[in-house]
DNA sequence: GATCGTAGGATTGTTGAACGATTTGACGAT
DNA sequence: ATCGTCAAATCGTTCAACAATCCTACGATC
């Protein structure tokens, strides 16, 4: 039964911090909160309805991934990812990613398909020019691959990276033409999967993450003001 | 001058929760507060001279590092690993740490010094029967293969995970002995990759991490009661 | 004119108390 | 022995207050 999941995530009923982080999160990565902004105690626990202690732990839980920085007496505000930090996150992806994908050949078959899936999606989104629903396929793609691994504690932190990296997508206005350099590296990647070739499949990752870095690097440090 | 980087780490006073959360860290770390303790927010708050509020916010810093687990209107309690959470720590350092240790050879010298400086701690200390000083080293060992990697995010989740996995060896009551089988695991290791091949020593790493895994898990789930 | 110090206002850091909501454990009925 | 029921304990959240800190603007000095 399904239904006895259900039952069990409604009965987790979240913590008003829990539901005051999560609405603020949409809010960072749609962007309507722009990287760089400070947000005010005061004004926003009085928009939204809760107190100070409350939305102060909601503003930890952003903290803790990453996409809130806090100065002390000076308050949080929405992250602004820095060329270092790109250099820094892509580091973690190409060790991780790699290093998942490597495992190609042990993991089920469900697994397998959680990562050729999103590349089927985002090349029929791409045709459509739904760049936007291709670049969220394409995160599924990469989620994919850290899910091979297995560990719930890596794609947790993986989850982590990305959306840090959506931040920095924001700062250097790429939202959505990035991607379309990249599905088809993706899809061929895929292809060398099911041939087989899974040494090739993380040579080809390794490059992409290579090129894509140095582009939004380039991009970000230009945009710097 | 280093004395500015000292300068600087005094300005960065930290706040009060912060405060209180390193000395609750360490409280779980050395196994002064075991793992299943349930801390109560008001006998903590009232030893410790803060408000409730205060020590709701190092409660909070302290569940993003996983060593407290956060109960709907039951409280926090110090993680208590289980043979799952340890089977999924070492599918991440698997992919983590073998997937840095392939970087060997692209990396500075310095960085490859992080990693054998510890090793050779690690027999010192062994050698002297100081398995608990052995234990630290091995673990900068691990940090050090982490960091070949060059990222900060990388190599702070990694500690993390090593923070869960010392309550885990704490519940299995593994404390000193456990490393004893491993020191001369990591020094060939190291011997390996001082003969320039980084191949074998990654198949010893994962090997170590089989090893180490199975070991573990049996003791965890020998102690469940 | 530029730099520096200073005063004032605004915001955060922390506390303490309060009250509703939830869990826990014991007691008694079936 | 199992199942409700109730009271005590604890957590979740809010509110108000004050101290500590930061930011800004205004002059003072060179």
């Amino acid at each position: 039964m399904s239904t006895l999941a259900q039952g069990k995530a409604d009965l987790e009923r979240a913590s008003t911090a829990q539901k005051v982080a999560d609405m603020l999160r949409e809010r960072v990565l749609d962007g309507e909160l722009a990287p760089g902004l400070r947000l005010s105690e005061e004004a926003i626990g009085g928009a939204l309805g809760v107190s100070r202690n409350t939305l102060r732990e909601a503003f930890r839980l952003l903290t803790r991934d990453r996409l809130l920085v806090h100065e002390h007496s000076r308050g949080v505000f929405v992250r602004r990812p820095t060329g270092d930090d790109v250099r820094d996150l892509y580091a973690a992806r190409r060790v991780i990613e790699c290093g998942s994908l490597r495992l190609w050949n042990d993991v089920t078959e469900a697994q397998r398909e959680a990562v050729r899936t999103p590349v089927r999606q985002a090349v029929a989104r791409a045709e459509k020019n739904d760049w936007t629903r291709a670049g969220q396929a394409n995160i599924q793609f990469h989620r994919g691959i850290v899910g091979l691994a297995g560990s719930t504690r890596l794609s947790d932190e993986s989850d982590r990276l990305f959306a840090e990296l959506m931040l920095a997508f924001r700062v250097a206005q790429e939202i959505n033409d990035f991607y379309q350099t990249y599905v088809p590296w993706n899809r061929r990647i895929v292809e060398l999967l099911n041939d087989g070739d899974t040494q090739q499949a993380v040579e080809q990752l390794a490059q992409y993450f290579d090129a894509a870095e140095e582009d939004l690097v380039g991009r970000l440090e230009a945009e710097q003001s």
